[in-house]
DNA sequence: TTGAAAGCGCTAACAC
DNA sequence: GTGTTAGCGCTTTCAA
């Protein structure tokens, strides 16, 4: 089929191209008469708009800027699906990009957004600095970041306060009983996260009077934290671990147990994300049930927001958690 | 920072818009002086070309046209992953569409791909019927079908002989020991591959004069295969039973686990496909390690041949499958 | 209610 | 080498 355009329809209906426009965008102002004509013309020749010819002329896409890590579907997919189902009601398209760690390549991310020339942009990127914030910003991307609590004229955000959760837990925690010593495992994907979680655990302790880090970190030559455990775990300061994804807790308590240790009697795990992961492992972990779907679904209803109207309320929406004790801890 | 377009390049850079042109796409006769006085204009001015005109003048967007099935991350990220590298390197951005069940949607989707005009599309869909990609041949687009078989002057494929695994692992189980009964559970989200694994079972069933169905029916009315084996696992007819997803397989061993069975003793088990999800569970499933990141990463490939010009030689590529024993089978 | 024509930003002949 | 100009397909005043 070679390419229909609205030339041809037009002709084929005997009208102009002003008026098959109109059709097209359910315009009010065109006779049913003529109307039933154009859109017999476009079901005959099979006319489909172009959205790309649409965007130049609207100056508008219709199409959103999608930002993650790369290789974080595991632990974006819910964000995403979230995301999508709410794009679809609104009829916006998704970009999908990834982002390496790199500085480079994220400045080839942030040029290749900015030229597709999108209506908005959602990022969940922990590793996002200010200066591509601004980059985006200078080109007026309206931007909904999810995972940070920030806000300007243009950017809104979702997210969850993680340092809260954690500190709320570690003080219970050591309030309960003595013997708790609690920290967080570093998650070297997501500096920010992990930032805001020492921050909370630190918090605690101090209220407690209790000098501690509170703080394992996985050094670099360990390419997975799992191997990191198998050598460390027997010798942790710690009885009680927090970590962000379920996927690293889970790897903590794998090798706990390769190294006879048995949880929750030995080692308590905790985590903030779930996945599909934590339904799927025995025991299953106790967590925050961060709402990741929602984190998706809101930052896209925002987006939203923020392009037809042009003041959003509340432009750093918090959501809330549950924390969900299950068999990882006692 | 209001648009900058390419006249304003012009107008600053003192030359047409013919010439930014030229330096904007790296044309070879320009003339050294006046190419830097364009990049000076250039980088003043913050100018980026926009991909929408650029879309629009070329009739190519570089663009391409991704769909899965939705809530589909967990299996088909590693996919995506590898399609990303390799779109990446030949600068092709990616739209993300996701297909529910439902004929309407799916129609809906065909729909955005075309009115987008992407140069290609690449398909992971199990559900996928001719229909539709009779639609989008019908407007000439490139197509990589990734998991089937199938091929026409449109159409590639990059996929894995599931069949054959099937039939090659039951053949030998049927062969190795006369207790084994070998069974396919049903992937209720992917409909033909679960056809392909039941073609491939019977084959072997038949090859050995065997009378038996092999094959496991999760029905309608339980949720989540876990519910159906919580309630079916003692008494089933089967002792070695083969999944797609790892994550059904990881069903199947927690509620046996649940149950009281022991894996790999009472009942062995294996899936074809390897997520991150079977690297975290214990005992560790026995998989076919299919080639996920290469599927994506080959389709991308293929994809860019149809785009970049000439025939294709092999339009139906097969990759291949390494049985993996693990803990999960004797 | 409908049509004519300008314009969205860029590319690619074709001239000079 | 560089500029002029005609599209690419659609929307949107402004007239009629």
């Amino acid at each position: 089929m070679k390419r229909v355009t609205i030339y041809d329809v037009a002709k084929e209906a005997g009208v102009s191209l002003a008026t098959v426009s109109r059709v097209i965008n359910g315009l009010e102002i065109v006779r049913e008469e003529t109307r039933v004509k154009v859109e017999d013309a476009i079901d005959k020749l099979g006319y489909k708009p172009n959205a790309v010819a649409q965007g130049l002329a609207l100056q508008k896409t219709t199409t959103i800027a999608l930002l993650v890590p790369e290789a974080s579907f595991g632990y974006t997919g819910q964000i995403i699906n979230g995301l999508i189902d709410v794009a679809k009601i609104y009829k916006y398209n998704i970009m999908l990009h990834t982002m390496t760690e790199g500085i480079v390549d994220i400045k080839d991310v942030i040029d290749d957004v900015i030229k597709s020339r999108v209506d908005g942009v959602i990022i969940y990127n922990d590793k996002l600095m200010d200066q591509e914030l601004i980059e985006l910003n200078k080109y007026q991307f309206p931007i909904v970041v999810i995972g940070n609590r920030m806000s300007n004229q243009q950017i809104s955000s979702v997210f969850v306060d993680i340092e809260k959760a954690v500190y709320e837990l570690t003080l219970q925690k050591l309030q309960q009983d003595k013997k708790y010593r609690v920290a967080v495992i570093q998650d070297r994907k997501n500096d920010f996260t992990t930032a805001q979680m020492r921050s909370g655990i630190q918090q605690a302790y101090k209220e407690m009077g209790i000098e501690d880090e509170g703080y394992i970190e996985i050094p670099q030559e360990y390419r997975r934290s799992y191997d990191y455990f198998l050598d460390n775990i027997e010798n942790l300061d710690y009885n009680f671990l927090i970590a962000n994804r379920d996927s690293q807790a889970i790897s903590a308590m794998n090798a706990a147990h390769e190294r006879g240790l048995s949880i929750p009697d030995d080692l308590e795990l905790v985590c903030l994300i779930d996945s599909k992961y934590n339904s799927m492992v025995r025991p299953r972990l106790s967590s925050f049930a961060i709402p990741s779907y929602d984190l998706g679904a809101v930052a896209m209803r925002v987006l939203t927001k923020m392009l037809n109207e042009d003041e959003v309320e509340d432009k750093e929406i918090e959501l809330s958690y549950l924390y969900t004790p299950r068999q990882s801890t006692k």
